[in-house]
DNA sequence: TCAGTTAAGTACTAATCGGTTCAGAACTCT
DNA sequence: AGAGTTCTGAACCGATTAGTACTTAACTGA
């Protein structure tokens, strides 16, 4: 009942979600926004709420799509392959050019205004979660004898978070993705016997 | 002659190089930096130029202070000792409780808005130059043997480039030291014979 | 047909943004 | 003691910020 809708509000979210992605959450503003989703303020109101919870949506979009091999690297049948798919993933998302460059949970809000500051927090949270699920995911792996017992799945993990976030920054930075994937390697070569 | 300054211009900008380091560029207000130095717009505007000059020289004395690490990184006397000091010198800046966690050049302005492109850019060139140091600082290596003949100190220097970004980002989701000196020693497994 | 409901577009708010103008105040040189 | 120069602080600038009221348009169910 009532008048219908006259866009597409996960098409709109998705046009969102990248000038997030390319801007930051400060750096976008209203105006580019709803221009890039094809809506006036009003209607962006109406159907998100506000600019925070606007991003809040965006970077579930995010999560579920353009960082969706997070969760499937997950997957892979050994620690070893884990490990690449999560990297190469990294390598795929940040430097695709169907993409802005880089990682919206990086360059979204590292540093930030009091104003934003709960957004500023909900990424910290977002990053850590991606650690710590391939911490469970290691730790199993130890389990099942998969991965040496004297290796330390935590370290393993904040390993391999510290190269993804360094890849976003260098793809930010204008790297490709033959240089990054070279990077891939060298991150590996420490890998546990 | 005339009416002399009545503020030390290194300790107003050593004060704006803080607040830079800890909003980003477009996250520091002019008025929270002015309040943060101790003065007024009118001076800032008279000593610096404009907000923009205000974070190019706050970013040299970012290199001259806190980052000074990486020029010292470079002297060490093998590759394998400046690609320690290098990363253990990014742990020890991004986590001091002297500074805002993380890097002022990482999280100044990794996305933006249009406006302030010029920064943008600025950071860009920053960071990379870092890269190009150290990829001669280890060709130099492989040409006095230091390091292995089939070495590629391109390869090597992004990658130290990249855990170093990682690290940054890791500083600012509140890792500290100890932590992160592990995943210098899981970065230096892979390290060239 | 018409009441009820919801969306869209214009015009607006108060606050803040980076940046400037201007009137004094504080100094040096003659 | 001037005259000339430079700094300070407050008041001010237009533009932009996120966020709203209000009118009009478009639909559904009775």
């Amino acid at each position: 009942m009532g008048r219908p809708r006259e866009f597409d509000v996960d098409q709109a979210l998705e046009r969102a979600m990248r000038v997030f992605w390319a801007r930051g959450y400060e750096g976008a503003s209203l105006a580019e926004l709803t221009r890039a989703m094809g809506i006036t303020k009003t209607s962006m109101y109406a159907a998100y709420g506000n600019k925070e919870q606007l991003f809040r949506k965006a970077l579930q979009r995010y999560g579920a799509g353009p960082a969706a091999y997070v969760t499937r690297a997950l997957k892979e049948p050994t620690a070893r392959a884990v490990a690449v798919a999560f990297l190469r993933g990294a390598v795929c998302t940040t430097t695709s050019p169907d993409g802005p460059s880089g990682c919206l949970a990086v360059q979204g809000a590292l540093a930030s205004s009091d104003e934003s500051r709960a957004v500023h927090d909900l990424l910290v949270d977002w990053r850590n979660d991606a650690g710590v699920r391939l911490e469970e995911r290691f730790r199993r792996a130890v389990d099942e004898g998969d991965l040496p017992r004297d290796a330390d799945p935590r370290r393993l993990a904040r390993f391999m978070m510290t190269v993804g976030f360094g890849i976003a920054v260098q793809a930010a930075n204008g790297l490709g993705p033959a240089e990054l994937d070279e990077i891939v390697d060298a991150a590996m070569l420490g890998w546990p016997a």
